[in-house]
DNA sequence: CACCACTACCTGCAAGGTACACATAGCGGC
DNA sequence: GCCGCTATGTGTACCTTGCAGGTAGTGGTG
């Protein structure tokens, strides 16, 4: 490797390898309520584990929202006795056969990384047997 | 599965999964200018074996000059005794360690996505255990 | 009781990326 | 001369994303 790890340092928005599939919060949200009814600010805490790191409450309010209107999920408002009323989405049917053609789609885009990432690795190896 | 394949009828592009991740389009260039030097056209028709099937020429030659402005690429001309004449990439050190910092970043991806379809396959085993 | 922190939900907006259509030009075959 | 293929680009409208802000209820502390 020339140069060291330099590329990492000068991380503008702009060139930034950033890489997660576009849309991906749409699907992890799927997933998680196919495995439970849940509500927003919970749902903000578990996308985490699926890549989502520092995810942006304002876009997944917005996309539950959106994915309601779509008919992918219901929701209702549950009062609890302490801390603000919470609103409660559930998957319909629809909402189910989304995840499936979801799931499709992901394990496709796996594919391909795992292609991408192979042949980087062949670069890698020829690479290292030049300059080792 | 509920209802078959009905959610693939209904394609609209709001809510069709794509699922690429963002960006791809760089990692794929710098890669396969990492593998040999090439111009526009010849890139645009190997771009589709690492995932993207269909790739807009636009976008792709857009890119290509907006990389060499960022340092990534250099290009000259090539003109051949057939055709019109062909702008030549190839990928300068700071490109090359572009495409070391994604390549990290797309192997990040492929483990979520990895956690992800377990998780999925998790579900659809005991959804299958059920309904059978 | 005033104040602050935390949970919880929602809106607005600007920047950036993508998709689609379109424009140009050289060359070869009919 | 016209069409099709290679080859490179521009224009633009749309969508997603990230960030910043804004409301509201509850509980704890001085």
């Amino acid at each position: 490797m020339r140069r060291g790890a330099q590329a990492a340092d000068r991380m503008s928005p702009l060139y930034a390898p950033g890489g997660l599939p576009r849309n991906y919060l749409r699907p992890c949200l799927l997933l998680l309520l196919a495995e439970g009814a849940s509500h927003g600010y919970d749902l903000l805490e578990h996308i985490a584990q699926l890549g989502l790191e520092r995810a942006d409450p304002g876009g997944l309010y917005r996309t539950l929202r959106a994915m309601e209107r779509e008919g992918l999920v219901r929701s209702w408002w549950e009062h609890s006795a302490s801390g603000p009323a919470r609103r409660t989405y559930d998957l319909t049917d629809e909402g189910l056969d989304w995840l499936h053609a979801w799931a499709g789609s992901l394990r496709e885009v796996h594919r391909h990384l795992g292609g991408y990432l192979a042949r980087y690795e062949v670069l890698e190896r020829s690479a290292s047997r030049i300059a080792p």
